[in-house]
DNA sequence: ATTTAATCGAGACGGTACGTCGAGTCTTTTT
DNA sequence: AAAAAGACTCGACGTACCGTCTCGATTAAAT
């Protein structure tokens, strides 16, 4: 049974929830992240500021709520099993995610914020998108058990100089992806870690 | 002559100038830069609101001009024409500068602003600390001139894994500069770039 | 028959009904009126926040219905006959009501709140414990029937310097209970109401 | 001289401080005490609530600000000489304030909130326009000095009836001022006060 | 020496969002 | 029905920071 154990009162309404995801959505594309607050994300959602303030306490915790599903989906690739092709689909899908899609934009305000938000620093590392989708893609493609280190390491030299490239406001058309996969397969070869 | 015109007045105060920039510094240390205020700045400078004003727009201004110089200086290294050896010691001032310094610290807080506030990103892309130094130590490694497009790239292939790092929260004990030299040379190498 | 028709449904819980009163009376002591909200008092009662506004609308009505029997035992003397005792009696009654007991709290809290609240105005003005009570120690006194306009003026002279007095924020200390009964009767006297 | 010593800054504005005393006076008519608001204020008087709580902490502040210049002045006789004349046409002016007056609504408001707010107490038992009017008329019709609380009673013999007629919720038209004027004659002939 | 003009400290101003609180109402299940 | 529980809308609360403004006082070079 997937109902959860009544405690009495009105359930909470998921037309409010979805309205409120949706709200922070449109206006993080329509006005940006600095300039959505919460009162402008209530009247969006026409829902009553308290009720926003009920089931989330900052905007960075609604906006990761809303981006997340969107992240992990969109750096999703299907493994074909040639370790090339698939490295540089993975890094086409982070660079299209970063720098073109409403969800990497929500991810890069929220890195942002957390450069100066403990709160959002820790919503961050509870659920890393970016780590998460890697550490797949390199097991995959190394098809074996990797020590934790090595893997975290390994994660960071293949996101790494897309996400400097990017996020310091470099145009992502100079970013070549097989290359950048090229280099991934260089330095593992040069480690031998498969 | 690098004087300006007379225009009649008060000169600016030397004083007032070098007090808010001290400011700045301390209160980032201090309280951090979500809780840094125009206000907090101007009182603990011990100086009017719209002297502030008068000579920087944001908060973001006064800690770029607070922190270039310092973050010019400890991404400096000595070359000593050692390949490896200066790109390790490279990544190691890299690694310090911005996981340990203050100075690397005002950087991320300002990366993190330019993410969602554009007149940040431009004052970022204006002057580069991360870009520029990285530039001349790859320059000087390298030995020669190397096509524009192609040293931003390689740029990103040396910072990228360290920034990502750093800056998705990740302990910085983790990082072994030695390591990620040896892995920029590796794709130098492959890619006969000299 | 005094019961109402049965209509269906639960009867109504005659332990909430109490169990409310009883929370406003200890609220209007413990916090003051003025932070006396609807939710502390259900909560105090231990009793929902719709079960008590499904019988009053204001805590002003509750507390109306808290204290008019207390008020109206507190301002009941026992006659002796003797006309200066009697009223004397009753103006000390009716300063230990206004200035020290609960009940007399109360009865202030809601004239006060009649001063800018038509609702409150009207349920004082459909019983009115001061007046009844001075209405009823006169015509005892008196010992015989008077024109309605009559008894009206005779209470405010008997209540009102007390009433000022007290509401005033003057020290109840400095009343004189049996100068205000002579007082009264030199009136009565003077107009040869008798 | 009556200029303040200069303390730096810009003054205070005359224009936003008039402006809020007018609207507080128009609010209490319009919409009563009750749903007058600081917010509503702020913008009846086309400023900032900031500049309301700058020098008003209460809306019961402002409101006694804003009408005691009026109540003085409304309840100020001319004195004749003849005691009786000069007694009623003060109980005509205590009754026209209490009852009538926007003053006196204003008065009666505070007075209300007293009963349940101390700061409001403390507001009017620092200045209190029934009191002193009250008691320049009782020192101009004895004629001569009277010990302090003998004065404070007698105040409240002249005063209380109305005040409890009116504040109990009475219609004012059932009133005679020259019949309580009357009756504090006699209560002052009995004691022999003069 | 006086004038001119931009600076400085101080602090009031209009705005706008903050996060909280109380008001009533509504929607569930249980009695 | 009535009751308990608690989510919901609404709107005011008092505070904080924004960026602008208006004061008197200061500081130089130009007159």
């Amino acid at each position: 049974m997937d109902k959860e154990l009544y405690h009495g009162g009105r359930p909470r309404s998921e037309q409010a929830r979805t309205a409120i995801l949706n709200a922070v959505d449109d206006l993080l594309v329509e006005v940006g992240y600095a300039a959505m607050t919460m009162k402008s994300i209530s009247e969006r959602a026409g829902v009553s500021r308290q009720t926003v303030y009920r089931w989330w306490s900052h905007k960075a915790e609604i906006l990761f709520e809303a981006s997340a599903a969107d992240a992990a989906e969109e750096l999703a690739i299907t493994i074909t099993g040639n370790p090339l092709d698939d490295l540089t689909s993975y890094v086409e899908a982070l660079v299209r995610f970063l720098a073109h899609s409403p969800a990497g934009a929500a991810y890069r305000a929220l890195l942002g914020e957390a450069q100066h938000d403990l709160a959002v620093a820790e919503l961050l590392s509870a659920k890393d998108p970016l780590g998460d989708s890697a550490r797949f893609v390199i097991e995959q493609v190394i098809g074996k058990e990797v020590r934790s280190l090595r893997i975290e390491q390994a994660t960071s030299l293949l996101i790494g100089p897309s996400f400097f490239w990017i996020l310091s406001g470099r145009d992502p058309a100079g970013l070549v992806p097989r290359e950048l996969a090229e280099n991934f397969i260089y330095d593992l070869q040069a480690r031998q870690l498969r």
